[in-house]
RNA sequence: CGGGGUGUAGCGCAGACGGCCAGCGCGCCGCGUUUGGGACGCGGAGGUCGGCGGUUCAAGUCCGCCCACCCCGACCA
């Protein structure tokens, strides 16, 4: 590629709207440009780069048995009303009707068109197991996308599906996902880590995701120092304290004026915040419920609650399907007959207000609770004598330092994006469905699913991030949009430019991929534009390296310079691209 | 959706006390000089000042409404 007719240009100043690293870097460099939010153009430059990413994806996939194909972006509303997504999923699937009033969806992802196929094509265990993915466009109307690339609202996503006829068969596949997909990171150059995850709006049974870890991410893992526990925030577990064994003591009635909140109220009373209950009022919009459920959580007074975790305790406990999940208004608080701040979950109406206790208050006696009265607090309230809870569950948060759930060992947070996925589905999808199979006994059963992800852009984000320095991109050699950079420094008397010129035509002969700066430029734009882009290897062409002896070559990354002759470019140039790889 | 911010040429910005043809740097086009780490001179092109409405003799500048984008949060691959 002559870089005079490329498609791009370089920019010297950064748009103002890029913060991090690999945004910045992506426009300077000519690869990106935005379009709307969270929506980009992809120049040829970055084209080439997740071409380059999504060779090496249909590589590991074919490794394990994968077949590509590929499924549609826009599917018809009736398959995501048979698995009740339709109304699960908020706002974040974009929704449309299409010239004769039927309900459409923008795919955001592709569960339902997979168990559709399945159930049509599948008949008989004979056709089991089955690996089919694709890479494919898919459009999530985030709330607030940002960070670049890191986060977007149209994206394409490497998105495999495995079935199979029982979960000995999915474990295998989620093994196989599981190791194929670390090795597209480790060959993409991108260091990762493994966390367990939150199944969120996929459901199912377990699920991991691919961390990268850099302090611009925007989820909280937590790693235990000595062990090999990982999670992410939003499921980590923890080990709760044993709290002291105490004979449950009588209830008694104290003033605690001006203590709405729990530092207040702990140093008012001078006793610790873990000898208090926490009440948190929430209001679940529930899929299967029109109005909004008011949940009162109780937790320890030292314990920060995980909205996850609550959430998922509801569905277990069959409450319903959480769609979205706020705090409570003081207005609907008290409209409940409770006091906000000094609320009690003794003589909550239940009727109206699911209570749900943190699985370590069974095991809490005599902490201060709200006494339902502004300025007044009840001591020595016990969970089952004073009150009961609808739900008991670990919904507490784990945070930073607390004590790993395996080894005791100390937890830390670290921020990281996602860029892979991988879930157990099992039969979510397929018996909403009726995607069976006949088994030996010629019996129905349901197929049994899994499904995994990667985001290419959001990948390629991430390598650029991990992988630059001041002065622009240093990819690894295995997703570089080009092998070779060349630089040609015109002289007055054209001898620079027959000799490029002519390592050019080698280049592109030999079946190489060139980056050829041909433009009429000084060499400080040339150099500065190559250090931008930041191909791994650049060969310049000049009077001076002639006289030298031949083209200079130089790493992107490395100092080195070092002069190779001309009769033995071509040939060093492939050893350079052979050992980049 | 709550809080904060920004919209003036391709990019970065000034102009805000209403007042000539709306400016600067970089980039872009032409000519010349220059030629190994973002050159210099001369001459050019390029603007619905985010949009709509209002106030006024006069609006980039004042007022109202709307839109877009960015950041923090809520939410998510």
């Amino acid at each position: 590629m002559r870089m005079s007719k490329l498609f791009s240009t370089t920019l010297r100043d950064v748009p103002s709207e890029a913060e991090i690293a690999s945004h910045q870097l992506l426009l300077r460099a000519g690869y990106i440009r935005q379009l709307g939010a969270g929506i980009y153009s992809y120049l040829p430059l970055a084209q080439r780069v997740m071409s380059r990413i999504e060779h090496i994806m249909r590589e590991e996939m074919a490794a394990i048995g994968g077949q590509e194909l590929k499924m549609p972006v826009v599917h018809p509303a009736d398959i995501w009303q048979e698995t009740g997504r339709w109304t699960q999923v908020g706002d974040e699937m974009a929704r449309f009707k299409d010239r004769s009033g039927h309900d459409m969806v923008l795919a955001m992802t592709h569960e339902e068109v997979v168990a559709d196929l399945a159930r049509r094509e599948i008949q008989s265990y004979r056709q089991l197991p089955q690996l089919i993915y694709h890479i494919q466009t898919k459009f999530r109307d985030d709330p607030r996308p940002r960070a670049g690339l890191i986060r977007v609202r149209e994206f394409t996503m490497l998105d495999s599906y495995s079935l199979d006829r029982d979960l000995a068969g999915l474990d295998a596949q989620y093994q196989a996902h599981y190791e194929a997909y670390l090795r597209i990171f480790n060959r993409c150059g991108l260091p990762v880590k493994t966390v367990s995850s939150d199944s969120g709006m996929m459901g199912g049974l377990e699920a991991h995701e691919y961390m990268y870890l850099t302090p611009v991410g925007e989820d909280t893992l937590l790693f235990c120092i000595q062990c090999e526990y990982a999670a992410n925030r939003q499921v980590a577990a923890f080990a709760k304290p044993d709290p002291p064994d105490e004979v449950p003591l009588p209830l008694e009635k104290v003033a605690t004026p001006g203590t709405a909140t729990i530092a207040e109220l702990a140093a008012y009373l001078e006793i610790s915040p873990a000898k208090t209950a926490k009440a948190v009022f929430l209001m679940a919009e529930l899929d299967d419920e029109d109005s909004p459920q008011m949940v009162f959580a109780v937790l320890r007074g030292d314990m920060a609650l995980n909205e996850t975790k609550l959430a998922n305790a509801l569905a277990a406990a069959g409450k319903g399907i959480v769609r979205t999940l706020r705090p409570a208004l003081e207005a609907e608080i008290a409209a409940k007959g409770a006091t906000p701040g000094y609320a009690s979950p003794i003589g909550i109406d239940r009727a109206q207000v699911w209570v749900v206790a943190d699985d370590l208050l069974p095991r809490s006696p005599n902490l201060v609770a709200g006494a339902n009265e502004a300025g007044y607090h009840l001591r020595n309230t016990n969970l089952g004598r004073d009150y009961d809870a609808d739900i008991v569950a670990d919904i507490a948060l784990a945070e930073d330092g607390a004590p790993c759930p395996h080894c005791q060992g100390v937890l830390e947070a670290r921020r990281g994006v996602e860029v892979g996925n991988i879930f157990k589905l099992g039969t979510r999808y397929t018996a909403a469905l009726g995607a069976t199979y006949l088994d030996e006994d010629g019996q129905p059963q349901p197929i049994v699913m899994g499904s995994y992800g990667i985001g290419v852009g959001r990948l390629m984000a991430c390598i650029a991030e991990e992988h630059h320095d001041a002065q622009g991109l240093i990819w690894p050699a295995s997703v570089a949009p080009f092998s070779v950079h060349l630089v040609l420094l015109r002289g007055k008397d054209g001898v620079s430019e027959d000799a490029a010129e002519a390592l050019y035509q080698d280049l592109v002969k030999a079946g190489l991929e060139p980056l050829y700066d041909d433009r009429d430029e000084r060499a400080g734009v040339k150099f500065n534009d190559a250090d931008l882009i930041g191909i791994p290897l650049r060969v310049t062409v000049s009077s001076r390296s002639l006289q030298s002896g031949g083209y200079e070559f130089k790493r992107r990354g490395e100092e080195d310079r070092w002069i190779v002759p001309v009769e033995t470019a071509l040939s060093v140039i492939m050893d350079q691209i052979e050992q980049g790889n």
